[in-house]
DNA sequence: CGATGAATATCGGGA
DNA sequence: TCCCGATGTTCATCG
């Protein structure tokens, strides 16, 4: 079988020199192609912090939007990296490919300096990028609004993101004895972070309400850690167990 | 100029047939190289959460520590992916490339199915990966144990990650009138998160200690926003500007 | 393996 | 633009 011709642009060189290099890397940035350079490098970032990388063989993406990525042959994550909206630049130095992106607001700048390229790709690509995401938190909140049941029997939902001097509560509600409820959700299992945040929505509500109201604080995920749990117990918070799509909680 | 033969191992095929494109996928990652494939795609994902990308044109890396990425030509994040430790796997299904990748706890599985592959490329990479990074929490941490008197005059470090029953206290030590103090470190502008965490650690040690002996509470961190600057004062805590490296804070 | 919190986190929504 | 919180966060560290 062979592949038919379909119009994606595609311009490579296996070990140019680092003239050719620079220039279709030059050309590609110019033309919003994808640029892959492969080859041994050191890399330099100043910016927020400043970081220094010694030689090793690398993959370095620069995307049209401007943004640049540093990969090594481990890690989900770019050891170095530029935002987008970057400016992208290939130029020689010492003979060598070097390769920029810089940024301001805030000033950052990403230097990768090639020993030796490998390869040089550039990649005309278009996306219409409708990704589909299930099992978040908005998800959570979509069925507890459907049922407002799961939370307990008499739950009633009067706002989402309603606004506290404190941040945004997922969820503001009634009880069925009329008791403010403020309900905090989370998508997977929740740490003593979580249970800081719906202290400081109840804390901001108890003083935006009447002094003498009382607010609950409801806790919503799959499930709590034990030290979270006790800083529910010793704020009088509570948890309801509930995932984003109805499965089991698997913890 | 012209690029030296340097040992270091690649291979890539222009708009390869999908065979071809499977054949060489499938060889790279038992040979340990790192693999791109470039192409018409659509990516589907099933795990902690689920999602489904229609057609469009992306490229895909292949580590050889199991690690998956698919990126478009926007943004720093790659649209889907699959963390280190996941087995990747080549085949041809209705005559299409399709690439998988899955792993176990948590069970996760991504597959990559091409309707048009324009390139492949395995690269045989090495890296040290000795990366230096300065203007963490870290620098901060030590720049403090350094210098005491930053956070103020008479201020004596006793410990650092100080455990508490609401988790550990990044500096624990005493003031000048031998005072309990918690020191929460930031290396950049904080909001409300930070100081619930540092107001959780502050109950804990009250509780920890006597009831009847005082603890106070230090923010450090180059700024604050307003809402933080509020919920400090509520809760009786205070607030030290400081960069990790000493330089102004620019917020 | 789980828990906890940092990160050049990134990203999107809202004021 | 800044602020704020979600994220399939990822990652290192510690128990």
């Amino acid at each position: 079988m062979t592949a038919v011709e379909d119009g994606l642009r595609l311009e490579t060189r296996e070990r140019p020199s680092h003239g050719t290099a620079r220039d279709l890397v030059a050309e590609a940035i110019d033309t919003g192609a994808l640029v892959t350079v492969v080859g041994r490098c050191t890399v330099d970032y100043e910016g927020r912090a400043s970081s220094t990388l010694g030689p090793g063989e690398r993959l370095v993406m620069l995307k049209p939007d401007g943004a640049a990525l540093v990969h090594t042959d481990e890690g989900q994550q770019p050891v170095n990296w530029q935002p987008p909206d970057c400016d992208h630049e290939a130029r020689l130095a010492d003979g060598h490919l070097v390769v920029e992106s810089h940024r301001e607001t805030p000033e950052e700048h990403l230097r990768v300096d090639f020993e030796a390229v490998l390869e040089v790709s550039a990649y005309g690509l278009t996306d219409e990028r409708d990704l589909s995401l299930e099992g978040t938190e908005e998800d959570l909140r979509q069925r507890i609004l459907d049922e407002p049941h799961l939370i307990e029997e008499g739950f009633v939902p009067l706002a989402t993101e309603r606004g506290t001097p404190a941040g945004a509560v997922d969820i503001y509600g009634e009880d069925a004895e009329e008791r403010a409820v403020a309900v905090e959700l989370k998508r997977r299992r929740v740490g003593p972070d979580a249970v800081g945040q719906l202290g400081r929505y109840v804390d901001a509500l108890e003083r935006d309400l009447h002094a003498d109201r009382e607010v609950r604080g409801i806790l919503v995920a799959p499930s709590v850690t034990d030290r979270a749990s006790r800083l529910l117990a010793e704020r009088g918070l509570e948890f309801v167990p509930l995932t984003p799509t109805g499965g089991t909680a698997d913890d």
